[in-house]
DNA sequence: CTATGTGCAAAGGGTTTGCAGACAG
DNA sequence: CTGTCTGCAAACCCTTTGCACATAG
């Protein structure tokens, strides 16, 4: 069903440059004119992710954050200002199945993050 | 300093085979002859790890779980029985600069998690 | 003896749940 | 009108913190 807190919540993950959490979605939507409940943005997150209209990645610090990019792709995870960009690396989907010859189960999926200090955070500590 | 609660926390790690959550850690330790209580629990692996002796790494369903192998290796988690199971993949220490054109910041590590069905886990759901 | 570690219980934060009222179709 | 969704507050889980006492060196 789709409701009007669910379609705001929808957009605002469409329209954002960043990976937000559920925290951040609820920080921005409840000062709005109407404002959404906690429990609210946590159920249509899960709901959307659940439906396919969104991705989910684990962040290091954040726990869940979520992303317009459905398709498979790695991330880098910068240790200071603790965004997340995406990576422009090619999924490699072969490596699956190499690890399943390892593994004796099945593998379906992987993900990848890189650590570091991204591009912003360097130049702001050299200055 | 080295306390005897300290060693047979890290005792514990280095004898086990799965990777262990604080929690399991306390679970554990509770119920000895001279229990350990929760918070020297999280603070003697937090140090731990923070002095090298052991490795931790984060768990899609646990928060962070400790491992005695402190060598940079792949992790392979069953979403079934949520095992963390090593993955044996050299460590592509290589990838780490090339994202580095990428991102234009310091990429300094990754950390690669395949997804999937165990051994043990599969079995038991064919029989 | 002095500095550090421990255990307890309370506080903390982020997320989930129960329930009465609101809303969509 | 009926079933689903919402908002609130309470519950929840896991982790951290404050403090008095215990322990290591």
């Amino acid at each position: 069903m789709i409701t009007k807190q669910r379609k705001r919540i929808l957009d605002l993950i469409m329209q954002s440059d960043v990976h937000l959490s559920a925290e951040m979605v609820h920080d921005i939507l409840k000062n709005d004119i109407d404002p959404i409940g906690v429990a609210t943005v946590y159920r249509a997150l899960n709901l959307l992710y659940e439906a396919g209209y969104i991705n989910r990645i684990h962040h290091p610090q954040y726990g869940y954050v979520y992303d317009k990019n459905v398709n498979e792709h790695y991330h880098f995870h910068c240790t200071k200002c603790h965004n997340i960009l995406d990576v422009d690396l090619p999924y490699g989907e072969g490596i699956n199945e190499e690890i399943k010859r390892h593994i004796n189960g099945d593998v379906c999926s992987h993900s990848l993050m890189f650590e570091g200090i991204c591009e912003d955070c360097k130049k702001n500590t050299e200055s």
